[in-house]
This record gives C-alpha cells, sequence and structure tokens, in this order.
RNA sequence: GGGCUAUUAGCUCAGUUGGUUAGAGCGCUUCCUUGACAUGGAAGAGGUCAGUGGUUCGAAUCCACUAUAGCCCACCA
C-alpha cells in the first residue's frame, strides 16, 4: 500500500465502479424493501452544504439497509423550478438584448429547453461527487413526460372533485415579473415611510372651503394613498366608543366623490392610527377579507404592471403606482383633505427575485381547496402511521394543517407544466383567458373540444376555437406527486406497486410545509396512502457565526471545495458527526478536519495491517485466546449490535461517534498495541483482520470510498467485488462467542487492566519520569487472573519487573488505584519531586469532600431505604474506596515529606 | 400577537426512562519523532449544567416562573 491514500483517484475509481456494475440499481423482488426518493434539488441548482448534509444521511440510511440485504432505491431526480429556471434564462436573453415576448412562448421554451440539456446536469454530476448512492438510471425530472402526465391527471381529478376552483383572491403579485406570488416567494423588509392622515367628510355635514377643515369628517391614516380610489369603505372596531355614532352613516372618498359606508369590524386595532381605516378589498389582504364579510365592492384600479387604470380616475390613468401616489398626496393637500403627515417604519414585501415592491393584487387564480385534503393527513399522523422523526415537528405540522388555507397554484409564467383549461376563443376577457367562465379542463385538448361541442351544442367546434389557459402551475404542484409519479403513476407499474410507500423521507425542517406535507396529502389523496412512514427532519447547516450560509454573505463552505480539499469521505463523515437531528448545525472548513484525520487514520492501520501479513496467510483463529483478544472480539460484536440499533432510531451521529470509537479507540489504541507484542502474533493478526473487516463494513455507510479502497488493498475483496455487496456485520454467532470463550467478565478484566496501565502512565507523567526509562511496578489485587497478565503490563506499562501483592498492601510509594487494584509506582533511582508533597495533601482534600458527602448520604435514612440496593451498595463500595485512597496518599504524604527532608539534608 | 426550540468546558455539541465524582471532538498546557500513523502517541488543566423557586431520599434530566438567543406562522392600516 501506498504511504498515502490518494482519494481521488479511489473516489473516481469506485464512483464509476459501482455506477457501471448496477450496485446503485434495483428492480422490485421479494421482502419489504427499502424507499426513498431525494428531495429533488432545483435543476439550476448547484450543490451546497445543505444538499451535503441532507443527502449525506439519506446515503448512510441507503448504504446501511442495502447492506442488510433488503431491497433498496434511492431514487434520484431534479426539480425544473419554475420561476427560477425561468429567470436563468431570460437573464441570459437579456445579454443577447432580447426579452422573452420577443421569442414567444414556444421559441422561449425551447431555449428553456436547450439550457436544461445543456446546464442541468450540474447538480446531477456533483451529486455523484458525494459518493451518492441514487439509482441514476431512474432518475426523473418533475417536467419530464410521466411527471406531466401525472399533472394532468391530479388537476383533472381534482377539478371533477370540485377541489380546483378558480376564484378572485388577493394575491401578491410582482409587477416587474407578471405574475403572482406565494406567500414565501415575498420577502419583507424594514422600510421608513409615512403615515398619511386624510379626512374623509361625513355625508350630510357642511362642507369647508378650501383649505379648511371640514365640519365632520373621519380621520383616516394610511400608508398607501394611491388605493384611495379603489376605497369602498372606511371600518372601525365595534367595540370603540368613540366612533359608535359614526356607525350606518356614509363618508365622503375625497377626489372621487363618491360615498361610501362606515362599518364595524374586529379587525381593525382600536389603540392603533386613528382608529378608523379605510377599506380597500382589491388592494390589500386584509381589506379583501373584510370586503368579503361585509359584501363589499371590489375596485380594481391597477394593472397588472403597476399603471393605474381607469378606474383609478381620469387623471391617473397611465400613471406608475409610485407617481400616482404622489400625485393623489398634492391633489388631497389641494382639496383641503390632507390634515397631516407622520414618519413611520413598516415593512414592505418584495419579490424575492427581482426585488420589486410587491402589490396584493386582486386576480383571477386557480386554487387547490385544502381542507379535504388535509383532515386525512392530519389523521395519519396522529394515527401514528406516519411518525416524524424527531416527533416534535408532527405539533408544527399539524399546527399549519390545522390552520390550511387553499393553495394558489397558479403562476403567470411560462416555463411550467401548463395548466390543462380551455376557453372557446374570443370568450376571454381583457384579463386573459383565465377570466373566461366556460371553462374546459381535461387531459388533452382533444377531449376539451368534445367537451365544448357538448356544452355549447355547436358541432362545428375545431380546435382552433378553443385556447388553453396561458398561466403554469406552482412548482410545487409537481414535486408534491413527487413519491409516486417518479415511480410510474398514473400506470399501475411493478415500481409502484412494490416501492410505494417509501420507508423514509429525509429533508430539512424549512420545506415542511410546501412540500412534506403536501405530499402527504397528494399520497394519500391519489394512492390512498401515505407516502412515507417516517419523516425524518434535519437542520440547517449554518455558518460559524450562526447566520444563513449565502453566497452573498461570502459566508457559505462549498462542499466541492471541501471534497477537493479534504475527500468526499471526509465531508460525509464529519458532517455525520457534527450533525444532530434536533438543531441546526454550525460548520466552519476546520471542523472538515476530523473527517480528513480519521481517513488517515484507517489508511495507515490497513497499512499496518498489511505489513504484518504473513506471506503464507493467517492461521484461523483457534486455541485458548488472551483475555486482550476476546476483548476486541467482543468489542467488535458490541459495536456491530449497538451500530445497527442506533441507525434504526436515525441517530447518525451516534453511529458515527461510535463507530469513530470503535475503530480508533478499541482497534488503533489498544489492540494495536497489544498485537505488536502479542504472545503468538499470527494469532493476534489473525483476529485484527478479521475484526478490521467488520469494521471496514461498519464504517461503509459513512466512509463508502476509504472502506472500498482498503477492503480491496489488503485482499478482503477481489477483482469485481464490492463491500456494498458485503453483509452489514451483525456481531459472532452464539457458537463463535462459545468456542473463543467470550464473555462479559472477560470484557471488564480487560477494561479494569486499562485502568491500571493508564494510571501507571499517569504516574509517570505526574513524576517527570522519562518515557524511555523502565521502572519497576508493583500491584495489589487479588484477582486471580492478574498473574497471567503479568507479560502483558510489562510491556504496556515498560516496566523492568511487574509484582503482585495482596489487595490491601500498604507500600510507601506513589500510587492510584483502580478497579484491576492499586498500582504503585517505584521511585527508586528516578527523578523526584519534593512539591509533591503539596499537590497530595490538595488531593486529600478533594478526597475527603467526597467522602464526606457519602458519609452524609449513607446516614440518611431516606437514602437508605428508597434508593435501589445496588445503588446503596455502590455507594458504600466507593466510600470504602475513597477511604482506602486517603489512607494511602497520607502514608506517601510522609515519604515525600521524608525526601524533601532528604534533600534539605543535602 | 400566536407557536416551537435552545441555554452544559474557551468553541461546537452528546448526555437515552431522574441514580456514584457530568462526557466527546476541536482548542489549550506538558512530554514523546529510525517504530502503521505528528493528518500521530501519552498525560493534563478547564464546567456551582442560564437564573430563581418547587417536586424528590436524590435533578443537567420532571414542573413553574424569569432572563437571553434563535426559528416558524400571522403581520398594524
Amino acid at each position: 500500500m501506498d504511504k498515502h491514500y490518494d482519494a481521488k483517484a479511489a473516489e473516481a475509481k469506485w464512483y464509476s465502479f459501482w455506477e457501471e456494475n448496477g450496485c446503485f440499481h434495483d428492480e422490485p423482488g421479494e421482502g419489504a424493501p427499502y424507499s426513498v426518493v431525494i428531495p429533488p434539488p432545483n435543476v439550476t441548482g448547484i450543490l451546497h452544504m445543505g444538499h451535503a448534509l441532507n443527502q449525506t444521511i439519506q446515503d448512510i440510511l441507503v448504504r446501511w439497509r442495502r447492506m442488510q440485504g433488503k431491497n433498496t432505491l434511492w431514487l434520484p431526480g431534479t426539480d425544473h423550478a419554475g420561476i427560477a429556471t425561468q429567470n436563468v434564462v431570460e437573464k441570459a436573453l437579456k445579454k443577447e438584448g432580447k426579452h422573452r415576448q420577443d421569442l414567444g412562448r414556444e421559441k422561449f421554451l425551447e431555449r428553456v429547453w436547450q439550457w436544461k440539456e445543456q446546464y442541468g446536469g450540474t447538480i446531477v454530476h456533483q451529486q455523484r461527487k458525494l459518493g451518492n448512492s441514487t439509482d441514476w438510471k431512474r432518475e426523473r425530472f418533475t417536467f419530464d413526460e410521466g411527471c406531466s402526465k401525472a399533472v394532468v391527471k391530479v388537476f383533472r381529478q381534482l377539478f371533477d372533485e370540485g377541489l380546483v376552483y378558480k376564484g378572485n383572491y388577493i394575491v401578491n403579485w410582482c409587477p416587474r415579473c407578471g405574475t403572482a406570488l406565494a406567500n414565501d416567494e415575498v420577502e419583507h423588509e424594514p422600510n421608513h415611510g409615512h403615515f398619511w392622515y386624510v379626512r374623509y367628510p361625513v355625508v350630510g355635514s357642511e362642507k369647508g372651503v378650501k383649505g379648511e377643515p371640514y365640519a365632520d369628517y373621519v380621520m383616516v391614516a394610511t400608508t398607501r394613498p394611491e388605493t384611495l380610489p379603489g376605497d369602498t369603505a372606511v371600518a372601525v372596531n365595534p367595540k370603540d366608543e368613540r366612533y359608535a355614532h359614526l356607525l350606518g352613516k356614509r363618508v365622503i372618498l375625497p377626489l372621487t366623490g363618491r360615498e361610501i359606508p362606515v362599518i364595524a369590524d374586529d379587525y381593525v386595532d382600536r389603540e392603533f392610527g386613528t382608529g378608523i381605516v379605510k377599506i380597500t378589498p382589491a388592494h390589500d389582504p386584509n381589506d379583501f377579507l373584510v370586503g368579503k364579510r361585509h359584501d363589499l365592492e371590489q375596485i380594481n384600479i391597477m394593472n397588472g404592471d403597476g399603471t393605474m387604470n381607469e378606474l383609478a380616475g381620469e387623471k391617473y390613468v397611465g400613471m406608475g403606482r409610485f407617481d400616482c401616489r404622489k400625485a393623489i398626496v398634492a391633489d388631497l393637500e389641494e382639496g383641503g383633505y390632507l390634515d397631516h403627515i407622520e414618519d413611520i417604519d413598516n415593512q414592505v414585501g418584495h419579490c424575492y427575485r427581482c426585488h420589486e415592491v410587491v402589490e396584493s393584487r386582486l386576480s383571477k387564480q386557480w386554487f387547490v381547496k385544502m381542507k379535504p385534503l388535509a383532515e386525512p393527513a392530519i389523521a395519519a399522523v396522529k394515527s401514528g402511521e406516519v411518525k416524524f422523526v424527531p416527533d416534535r415537528w408532527s405539533k408544527i405540522y399539524f399546527n399549519w394543517m390545522e390552520n390550511i388555507q387553499d393553495w394558489c397554484i397558479s403562476r403567470q409564467l411560462w416555463w411550467g407544466h401548463r395548466i390543462p383549461a380551455y376557453y372557446i376563443r374570443g370568450n376571454a376577457s381583457e384579463e386573459g383567458a383565465a377570466n373566461s367562465e366556460q371553462v374546459f379542463v381535461a387531459e388533452s385538448a382533444e377531449e376539451a373540444l368534445e367537451q365544448a361541442k357538448k356544452a355549447t351544442g355547436n358541432a362545428a367546434l375545431t380546435l382552433a376555437d378553443l385556447e388553453q389557459d396561458p398561466d403554469v402551475l406552482d412548482t410545487w404542484f409537481s414535486s408534491w406527486l413527487w413519491p409516486f409519479s417518479t415511480l410510474g403513476w398514473p400506470e399501475k407499474t411493478k415500481d409502484l406497486d412494490y416501492y410505494y410507500p417509501t420507508s423514509d423521507l429525509v429533508t430539512a425542517q424549512d420545506i415542511i410545509f410546501f412540500w412534506v406535507a403536501r405530499m402527504m396529502m397528494a399520497g394519500i389523496h391519489f394512492m390512498g396512502k401515505a407516502p412515507f412512514k417516517n419523516i425524518v427532519i434535519h437542520g440547517i447547516v449554518r455558518a460559524a457565526d450562526g447566520s444563513k450560509m449565502s453566497k452573498s454573505k461570502g459566508n457559505s463552505l462549498d462542499p466541492l471545495e471541501l471534497i477537493e480539499m479534504y475527500s468526499a469521505d471526509a465531508l460525509r463523515f464529519s458532517i455525520a458527526l457534527i450533525t444532530s437531528l434536533d438543531c441546526d448545525t454550525k460548520v466552519n472548513k476546520e471542523k472538515f478536519e476530523i473527517g480528513r484525520n480519521f481517513t488517515t487514520k484507517i489508511w495507515n492501520a490497513a497499512r499496518f495491517l498489511e505489513m504484518n501479513t504473513p506471506q503464507e496467510g493467517f492461521s484461523p483463529i483457534a486455541g485458548p485466546l488472551t483475555a486482550d483478544e476476546k476483548h476486541i472480539l467482543l468489542a467488535t460484536d458490541k459495536a456491530c449490535r449497538k451500530i445497527s440499533g442506533i441507525l434504526e432510531n436515525y441517530r447518525i451521529q451516534d453511529g458515527a461517534l461510535a463507530v469513530y470509537d470503535f475503530f480508533w479507540t478499541q482497534i488503533c489504541d489498544w489492540y494495536v498495541e497489544y498485537a505488536k507484542d502479542a504472545p503468538d502474533k499470527n494469532r493476534a493478526f489473525a483476529i485484527l483482520r478479521d475484526v478490521f473487516f467488520k469494521a471496514l463494513k461498519l464504517l461503509h455507510p459513512y466512509m463508502p470510498f476509504v472502506t472500498e479502497e482498503v477492503a480491496h488493498q489488503l485482499g478482503y475483496l477481489k477483482e469485481g467485488e464490492s463491500i456494498m455487496r458485503e453483509k452489514f456485520p451483525e456481531g459472532y454467532s452464539e457458537e463463535e462467542k462459545a468456542a473463543w470463550g467470550l464473555d462479559e467478565q472477560v470484557y471488564d478484566f480487560v477494561e479494569k487492566k486499562r485502568e491500571a496501565i493508564t494510571a501507571l502512565r499517569a504516574l509517570r507523567a505526574e513524576y517527570k519520569v522519562a518515557p524511555a526509562a523502565f521502572v519497576n511496578v508493583t500491584v495489589a489485587t487479588d484477582d486471580a487472573r492478574a498473574a497471567a497478565e503479568a507479560e502483558s503490563l510489562k510491556k504496556a506499562m515498560r516496566a523492568e519487573t511487574v509484582d503482585f501483592v495482596p489487595a490491601g498492601s500498604d507500600l510507601a510509594m506513589p500510587s492510584k488505584m483502580t478497579a484491576f487494584g492499586t498500582v504503585y509506582l517505584s521511585l527508586e533511582g528516578l527523578v523526584d519531586k519534593a512539591a509533591e508533597a503539596k499537590r497530595i495533601a490538595g488531593e486529600i482534600a478533594k478526597i475527603t469532600g467526597f467522602i464526606k458527602s457519602s458519609e452524609a448520604k449513607l446516614a440518611n435514612e431516606n437514602f437508605v431505604s428508597h434508593a435501589p440496593e445496588a445503588i446503596v451498595a455502590e455507594a458504600k463500595r466507593k466510600l470504602q474506596e475513597n477511604k482506602e485512597k486517603v489512607a494511602q496518599l497520607e502514608k506517601l504524604a510522609k515519604l515525600f515529606i521524608c525526601l524533601r527532608n532528604c534533600l534539605y539534608e543535602k
């Protein structure tokens, strides 16, 4: 083996080997499978730390289950990401000085597909670098033929069920992008704005002259005076006594002269502003709801591009909304309606894409009625059919699902699944086909034509008479079908039958609502079964200071760079080790050294084993084994059992820790050191060889590349074989354990022995005994097995002699008490430190403190009678031990005083 | 405003149903390089578990309140 591990070469070699040999591929078979669908990244995306974490967790689970022998499918793919992708292509067009309108819909879409073919594979290639064992033969795209078919089918079905409807609704609207935005696509930012206090004269009151107050008016505070022409009421709180007299009266809307009612609604906050609110149902979401409750007219005064229309008043037509604001304010002042202006700080929504100020706009959009879909999805989690891991996320899920709002699914984009709704040409209103009332929802234009013929009684209609709704569907409308559309639905495929419902869904907390909850609803509604059994939610990877990673902040780490620097295994292992499911993870570059160092350790340990492999090979493990040999076999057995149990519970981090500790501490630090000087080296190394392969297999889900490479280098596997096809170790059989004489007592005995060795090392360090010096050691113990360990102790302690005396022997030498026995270090002939006396006094004080607290505890009647026997016995034993320790230290103190005296005499 | 979560060593975090003197990694201190590995080895220092009160024989762990931080939802015209 080479002195250094070449991660890059190994990663490239093994990934293509696995892929070419179908190691990732699965076909329906016998028995319950393990299946997972990947959260599809945006096709425009590049791999970031969030993906690295998310996919590492999935790959660990997937590789582990596959090695357990289950049929295992991890299905990859990408999301067409409507707005994001369209934006990328529009930007490219802009460089050519073109706009999408210049190309027209068809040509533009061609361009997007071209872009997708050329660059869309970026993230998919990057994912391979991570070592993902995804079944690339089944890679899907939310906009591919099959997924698109599923989308149309679902839309049609929901429409027929009355769950999809077209409605007037206030949506967040970006005037620049010309599309509705989902709530999450709006970014609220602090804004320094103004409150304009405007007087609305009460009908019937005397009109004042220009510039003077009206005799009777209501004062309204608004941040958006340009919407004033759309007001259809003013509202007060029903409990507000100040304004009780106004109820039922009407006021005059300034500049228009229109009369509007004064209404009472709980929505109005008495404390805020003047306590009187103007109600503009077409331009504010809250006002919209108030308007619904009071049956108010909705006056839409704005065009889609943010300019004013004729309903705003002749004077303002064609003005931009902000120019119009200025004009209206000026006119209000002119007319004497403006009382005063106040500076305020508020929040204003911006488009997450182009940063334009978002407008609330009344428009016709398509919606999905969510309540009927949500109910069974809530029930599935309540009943335990589907579990959240960690469980606390179920609360958040319920909270959202129980207060669910209808889902606006139409987007005014071109890149996406076009809404399968058709209208008779010419019926469309000015705002486009979406406003036509006569709509035919069908899976094809031909089918829609049949419907139209039937509905109109006009058999002469042709396809040319129909036009399709121009809008496309929200991207989530395809991703919510992901767990079954990717398996072939609506066709009844073998895959669908075998792999659905999937086993685990692994994702970050930020898309529980947008994606997870909706998949639950779609899965139950269309498949009759929830789409997965467990929803594993992990945190977000954050920068070292706890802030979110973002390119613009420059605080993001690039997983590909980390792979380049430390290797994919290092990235995977480190991230698994430092991430707990329960909270976000803060990372910096240095953290990934953990994994890099561990990789090096594995490589070097493998080299050591290789160097010690006899030419003729190892003989089978037989004969009476030494305690250390039994111990490592038991430790291996424990590790195997422990790790599967840990992974069953998704404790990825604990698993990483366990396997790290097993390999580094148990194998490298202790067993390898033992094996170097073992009485029967061939047997010791035969055991090491066996244990080592098990360790590699345990490690494989975390570190696929180095484990595969080492397994081949050491000859565990022949060419053409893969560690991926090995069985995940389950520990040794009862027969093996019996044959080798493995039992817990031996394990504990070796643990104790190690304690003695550590104690001696500590004594050497404390008394500054040169590392190379041979020392004389005495151990006071009654353990009958001790004598057999004299040789191994001598080596581990670098001792000239190791003598045993009965426990309780009282020697005047520096000592440490251990579970094995009291270890004494003879200082004769070695450097001494007179100042030790002081240190010992400190130690005596410390232990005396413990003794006092133990004595107090044992004197406590309540403790003795209530606590379990074992606890009481343990307390007594500890007390006794501490007492002995103090006695020993006191003796030692005397010795040091004596030594010091001797020194002084010199 | 409503909800959720966190607060344990200098830093990042474990701590399973309450049970001896609270752990790991990194960092720090001391020592060790012809030895598989200095990307290493040995030893060590460092914590009144955010605070207060309660339940209990016993609390980092359970309960209440307080403080601080973070996240989500709804957002004030």
